[in-house]
DNA sequence: CAACTTGTAACCGCATTAGTTACATCAATC
DNA sequence: GATTGATGTAACTAATGCGGTTACAAGTTG
């Protein structure tokens, strides 16, 4: 299962995107809409800023967008707070010996990529601003 | 990501549907080509057999087939070795006095359903079969 | 009976995750 | 310029899930 990151991503991004109020955009104010602790926030939020995704000073509180939400994809997001890994994990050092061993990692691989492809697809497809379209209906 | 049982199995499978001699396809044999221990062979077997992908009877060296390979899809296999969940993870208990915190649950779970749709639609389309043409191409 | 097998319970070490404490650094305000 | 409050990070912890392993019950075959 992908972890929740993803998840509060999200939710992090929606709560800049929505708040006019600068000042109140903080990472305890932003721990207390998650219900988490503000550290989780800056940790993700640095991930967030890392993919330009987001901007902030230090010392000042608040975080601004750097693209619009039309602009932000739901791939976008995920990259910036997943480790760059494959979906599905293939087993190390397979028996070299026996016939299946020695292909089926390259199998796997093959058969693997259009799965992951299908869902950075959809992924690609879907925007910070879909979600806030569907935030408030 | 998910875990190497989805690729333990569809080694299994594909060591099962190409091996004529019933007697070499011990627990032991196939741990052997896997590279990994007889029990991890066991109990991803145990689920495969539950999900009535294979049959097995103990005491008695061999694993069978139940189906054809072309008739074994990816998404088969999934569910069998996977415990039914969500693919992303949604953070717990966001604050219902927030706007956002208030309805993020349920869009999240509306926009990741799509992607996780067009996931095991991928894994349906691709099946056993697929898996052996490629090994032996 | 002896030598095998499958099936499972139980435990271990490792990695990852989210939560937390602590603190360095910076900016705004009194 | 000292205080206050913010971001940014390092470091630690508890919980969880994973694959590997040992042990053993129960079955089959020769």
């Amino acid at each position: 299962m992908v972890n929740s990151r993803v998840s509060v991503a999200i939710h992090i991004l929606s709560l800049i995107a929505t708040t006019n109020d600068a000042n109140q955009l903080t990472s305890d104010w932003i721990a207390g809409s998650v219900n988490t602790n503000p550290v989780v926030i800056r940790r993700i939020s640095s991930q967030l800023k890392k993919a330009n995704l987001i901007a902030s000073n230090p010392g000042v509180a608040g975080y601004q967008l750097v693209k619009e939400p039309k602009d932000i994809t739901l791939l976008d997001i995920y990259r910036a707070v997943q480790a760059p890994e494959e979906l599905f994990a293939i087993h190390d050092n397979p028996n070299p010996e026996c016939a299946v061993g020695q292909r089926i990692q390259s199998t796997l691989n093959n058969v693997y990529h259009s799965v992951q492809r299908a869902m950075e697809d959809k992924l690609t497809e879907e925007t910070l601003q879909d979600v806030l379209d569907q935030l408030f209906h």
